[in-house]
Order: structure tokens, then C-alpha cells, then sequence
DNA sequence: TGTACATCAGTGAACGCGCGTTCACTGATGTAC
DNA sequence: TGTACATCAGTGAACGCGCGTTCACTGATGTAC
């Protein structure tokens, strides 16, 4: 049953839109294809008209979930409010629709060098705009604080998520708000 | 064929240290059963006499991974050695014998139930050492730097290793090693 | 504008494969005499 | 100390299952006249 071509980009959309969420909140491997098409309205066997092959879709769902996330933090014009956007409870218990490195962080590394290298250039783009967020010293200081803040928020967020206990995770994104708020200056 | 009861003690070392170096190195879905026995030099019909579960090994192998670590971070009196331990082009090339919540970060916050509570007593454990190694300021002040610095450790050796960019991965690390390593002091 | 046909997005059964787990069996170890 | 037997750690075939992927088919869409 063939459906109009708006409506095939439109599933395209569909599909990318929840892999991008599933990956992040179970994981690449724990989320099978199946499972994404079922999210995206449509069953398994269309899959493969959409994409060349599940690597190839979760390295596209991994480049929209960065571009939301750069959409995202671009509207701020001062470190302190990105932070506490960053480290908020809501963040916190929502993987799903937030900061895929931070999500995914340890998988990235094992995925195929099509991924890594759309995620380089991201990571390159999100720290240039951290370093122009900071004030005082010179350039390659600004520069150094930009990859010690960043580094900071992501790595506090998965510690907040990966503690069992609400309390424990609470204090540590508390902490974590309070010290890279001010952009380590 | 049956082995000696110190024989079967010693298989059970080993495969509790193969799984800790291969979950590390690979996380815990891309790791089989038959692969970490291998590894340990036995044959995948073995394992259940040693663990209930693959869980229950990963479980197990991660508690071992994090008091390894513990041991070894136990012997720095100062922050700084042990943030350039942390931090160095080493570490970040071998994740099968280093950090095991770097090496596993975002996947822990996914695992049952039993697995992240011995992390989080871990992590509390981690933590309160922390504070005893930083100076200056009230006890407060000094709990939020260590969690403020371990998670940056964390997240620096997370951003480092999943780039693809030698040079960047480098400028990363040697960014972290110099903002973390004085205990954001 | 209407008709006839080619196209092709999506369906669902099927494929091969690897995984976690089970189990009958083996044969060296440990024990009872 | 030596023998006879029970124990049980480890083996490897087998199991059911879910996964990524393929493919013949369907029927609405798009196009040519």
C-alpha cells in the first residue's frame, strides 16, 4: 500500500524522531529496529526503504538529537542559565529527549567511525560557542574552562542518573549547577 | 571432568576478571557469555556453575572493576597526581583495566537494580575520600568540589574517548588534567 | 478531465545468526573404609 | 597407605528466542495518454 510522498517524508521524519529518543533512553543495542518502527507507526519491513541499515540510522538519529541540543543551548547568551537548564532535575530523568553525549556517552565510543566523526564535529562546534559564553582571561584560558565546564556537565549528569539513590543524585547535580554555573572563572 | 576446589577458585578469578576487562572494553550487551569464558580459558557450559546470571556476573565483575580503582586512587595523598592518572593518554587508550563508570557511564544508569546500588555505595565511598584529599574551605565547600571534580574527571575521559580526533582528544584531556587536577580550588 | 498502467511505500512472513541458558555426560577429585 | 565409590567442575550439544535483514506481495499514488 503505497502512501503519497509527503507522507512517506513524514514517516521518514517519524522514524528518526524515535530512534533518536529510544537510543537515548535504552541504549543503542538495547533498542531493536522493530521497536522503532512500531514508535514511528509503521511496521519492521519498511525499515530498510528509509534507511541502508540500522548503523546508518543511528548515526543520523545521533546528528538530530546534537542539532536539537545545540538549538537548544543557543538561545542562552550566559553560561549560568545553560548550566542550570543542563543540570536540572528535569534533564535528569528525561534521557530521552536530552543531551544524546551524555546519554550515550561510553557507548559512542564503540560505535562505528561514521558515528564518532558527525559527534566530533559537533563536540568542535558546541565548544567554540562555550568558549564565546565565557568571560575573562585569555583565549586559550576561556578555551581550556569551555572543555573542563562541558566535560563537568556531561559527566555530572551521568553520575546523577547512574546513583540509585534520589538524595546522592539531587546533591550531586546541585553541585555540579553551583561549581560550572560560573563557568570555572 | 572435575578440577581441584582450588583449581575451580582460580577459574572463578578468572572469569570474573575477564568479564570486569571485556565489559569494560566493550560494554555489557556487546560482551556474550561464551566470550568471557573463552577469555578465562573454559567453555561457555561452566558458567552457571559459577554466576546465576550473565547480570549477576556483570554485577559482580563491576563491583571488582570499582574496588580495583578504589585501591589504586587510595595510594595518591594529592589531587593531582591522581587527576593525571586519571587523565593521561593511558587511561584513555585502555578502558579494559581503567575506570569501569567511565568506561560504562551512561550504560550503568540502565541496569538492574543490584548492580547500581553497589555503584552508589561506591560512589559515596569515592566521594567521601575526595573530600579528605582536598584543602581549603568549610566541609561543604569541600564536598562540593569532589563531586564537582570527579565528575569531571569522568565526563572529560567520556568526551575524550569519543571523539575521533586524536589532536582534540589530547587538547581534552590535557584541559581536564589542568582545571581538575588542582581540586577547583 | 478521465482512464489505464507503471511505480513504489509499506506489509508481514521468512531467513540466518548469535545469544543466554539448560542438560546429559565425562572423568578427575575427594572421601570413606 | 591403598582401594572403591560418590561427587561435582567442566564439556559440548541443544533449546528457544529475538535480532537485523530480505523478499514476494499489496494496493494506493503518480503519470502518460
Amino acid at each position: 500500500m503505497r502512501v503519497s510522498r509527503e507522507q512517506a517524508a513524514e514517516n521518514h521524519e517519524q522514524i528518526l524522531e524515535a530512534a533518536s529518543r529510544l537510543f537515548r533512553e535504552q541504549g543503542f543495542d538495547r533498542v531493536g529496529v522493530d521497536a522503532i518502527m512500531q514508535q514511528a507507526g509503521l511496521t519492521h519491513g519498511g525499515f530498510y526503504g528509509h534507511f541502508r541499515s540500522k548503523e546508518d540510522l543511528a548515526s543520523q538519529a545521533l546528528g538530530r538529537a546534537l542539532d536539537r541540543a545545540s538549538e537548544r543551548q543557543g538561545k542562552y547568551t550566559e553560561i549560568g542559565g545553560l548550566v542550570s537548564d543542563y543540570l536540572s532535575q528535569r534533564h535528569c530523568n528525561d534521557p530521552g529527549s536530552g543531551c544524546a553525549i551524555a546519554a550515550l556517552g561510553s557507548d559512542i565510543a564503540r560505535q562505528d567511525p561514521g558515528l564518532r566523526h558527525g559527534l566530533t564535529a559537533h563536540v568542535r562546534d558546541r565548544l567554540d560557542r562555550f568558549v564565546r559564553l565565557l568571560k575573562g582571561g585569555t583565549v586559550a584560558e576561556r578555551r581550556k574552562r569551555a572543555i573542563a565546564t562541558f566535560a563537568g556537565m556531561v559527566g555530572t549528569l551521568t553520575l546523577a542518573r547512574a546513583v540509585d539513590d534520589p538524595t546522592l543524585s539531587k546533591e550531586i547535580l546541585a553541585a555540579g549547577r553551583e561549581v560550572f554555573g560560573k563557568g570555572l572563572s
